[in-house]
DNA sequence: TCATAATGAGTGATTACTTACTTTTATTTT
DNA sequence: AAAATAAAAGTAAGTAATCACTCATTATGA
């Protein structure tokens, strides 16, 4: 990875994040990056190439903050640790999860189910709790997770705590 | 309103909804429209006027809708249903849904806030209920709406009745 | 007859992408 | 170690297609 494909990556994110994919042209970018535009396509063919770079990026250090919420071994731990993502996002990853949920409502382009990791390990704790459909628990946690998280990416967190308790409450925790 | 501008509203709506406002070129919506090209900008002005009046008009529809719930005078009744909303969007509606929850992730483009008339309504409420935080319990409730809303415009409705159910168990309705 | 509706062929700017070329870094041969 | 070669990184100036938008002209209905 050389610096110049490294400010590429860089620059595109932060501008996908904040005025969209279609909306960002490979021209900005390049000016953004400090490189000329061709150096994009020589490094990720074409544009839907370079988003592609992006979510992978961005994936593999989101896998590694599931890894902290799968090692605990009471169930209860795994939904506390859980229900509680959103807030530990770190600020330097928001324009990542900006970019996926953002992509999420258009239909054509690059789809990227980030919450599949999330969803084994909720169907998992659920099933240990006894719960009689862990599937639809699962899904209930990861809709208000959603919510949380679109809060939070907005800028609207303040509210978004008494949330999380009355959730955890619900669940006894 | 002429036959040909209403094309041009609905063609461009649901355009805007299914691939996203930048994406969608006039030219694109005018041929989805029958009409030519240059109609869209003699009723609009221009793209972003195109954008305005489809937002009014869809914003025209919510608000009819949300009168039905400012009629009860049960504060439980009100809070009911306002939370069984998600579930009461007509089909017809949901581009319009689409389309402002897509516009919500980009900084710089048209934003319509059309959760006001039920922050009022949910304050309200809560304050009847005599909860001791009325305005951060409707931003919570806000939150689980936007979250069971998006799964239901983006097709995985079967597991929001139960979201719905435990909030509603919650404020013992 | 007069205002509005509607068209179709333009406009320059911008789009994603390509090409021909130069520069830098790495590898191999003397 | 120096020279030669190859491969990769990077650039500037293109390309055709498409972009939002304009304008002169025609059709239509009150």
């Amino acid at each position: 990875m050389t610096e110049k494909k490294e400010q590429i990556l860089d620059a595109a994110l932060k501008l996908f994040a904040e005025q969209g994919y279609a909306s960002t042209s490979t021209a900005k970018i390049a000016k953004a990056a400090g490189v000329s535009e061709g150096l994009i396509f020589r490094h990720f063919e074409n544009k839907e190439g370079l988003l592609r770079a992006i979510m992978n990026h961005g994936k593999a250090q989101i896998d590694q903050l599931y890894k902290q919420a799968s090692t605990f071994s009471n169930p209860k731990d795994v939904l506390a640790s859980i229900l509680s993502f959103p807030f530990l996002i770190p600020k330097d990853q928001h324009p990542y999860w900006k970019l996926s949920y953002s992509l999420k409502w258009q239909s054509d382009i690059y789809l990227n189910d980030m919450s599949e990791p999330i969803r084994t390990l909720l169907i998992d704790a659920f099933t240990k709790l006894a719960y009689q459909n862990p599937e639809a628990e699962a899904e209930a946690v990861l809709l208000i997770l959603d919510g949380i998280a679109t809060a939070v990416l907005l800028k609207k967190p303040e509210h978004s705590v008494s949330i999380l308790k009355a959730i955890m409450q619900k669940y006894g925790i």
